[in-house]
DNA sequence: TGACAAAGATTACACGTGTAAATAGAATGT
DNA sequence: ACATTCTATTTACACGTGTAATCTTTGTCA
């Protein structure tokens, strides 16, 4: 797992469309998010083109048009942005962010119930 | 608490030193930042200018110098940041992003029993 | 009261980003 | 083979931000 590339926040709407479904084309990219945003078809491709100069996704051609796909994952890019956040609001420890949470009645009794149930569970396979 | 303005990232961490202590004149500012930060000086009072034309901090003349203080809580960034960063990246609901902070093992047992205690002091409180 | 120093205000500039139009390249039907 | 029509690439532009120098105002000390 290399560096992520920055990613912005409309070229992120993008990444989550190719990760959602992949291989793609840019029609069916466009298509997606003409629903969920008022972004011309221009636009769009910009941010894909954007996201292909910063090596975020590739693409193969078939016929006229591309499939992109996903270079960087998911999982890691959420990983990053949860760090960067938790670092620039709670100090980069994560108990203050909970405890915050708890406060704002966010987070609930159910919540923990549930997490503790994962925990166990994590620690019975590892 | 109407709403916030925006407020950059490097606004942001001039706005963390006056919420930590004000009133707070701009050589405090200054003289806190160039110890954490390589910004120089007219950098910072660049930031405290914006924070100024954006509202949110205000300010006391006393002799030639100013006194800067919050005009926007801390809290309040604190809540409204979270719930961005959820939404942005979780969908806008807790549990998912707790479930990935398990899977990335950044939330211990530990942890879930401090929170556990926090929301039943909270019940009985409220 | 006038010069100096220090604080604040204004101006500058490059780069990323949101926004999209204009242009170029390629497959396809006639 | 050529025009048409998609698709992809290039170019455009304003605004926010990081970065800071320069200009202006204003207390203060001699």
């Amino acid at each position: 797992m290399d560096k992520l590339p920055e990613i912005s926040e409309a070229e992120h709407q993008v990444m989550k469309v190719i990760w959602s479904d992949n291989p793609i084309t840019a029609m069916e990219i466009i298509g997606n998010l003409t629903r969920t945003t008022d972004w011309k078809p221009n636009t769009i491709k910009t941010f894909i083109n954007r996201l292909l100069r910063k090596g975020a996704v590739g693409y193969e051609k078939s016929g006229k048009e591309y499939n992109y796909y996903p270079l960087i994952e998911e999982a890691d890019f959420v990983k990053s942005e949860s760090r960067l956040f938790l670092k620039r609001i709670f100090g980069g420890s994560l108990r203050p962010m909970l405890v915050t949470m708890v406060e704002n009645e966010d987070l609930t009794l159910e919540d923990i119930e549930v997490l503790k149930g994962r925990i166990l569970e994590k620690k019975q396979e590892g």
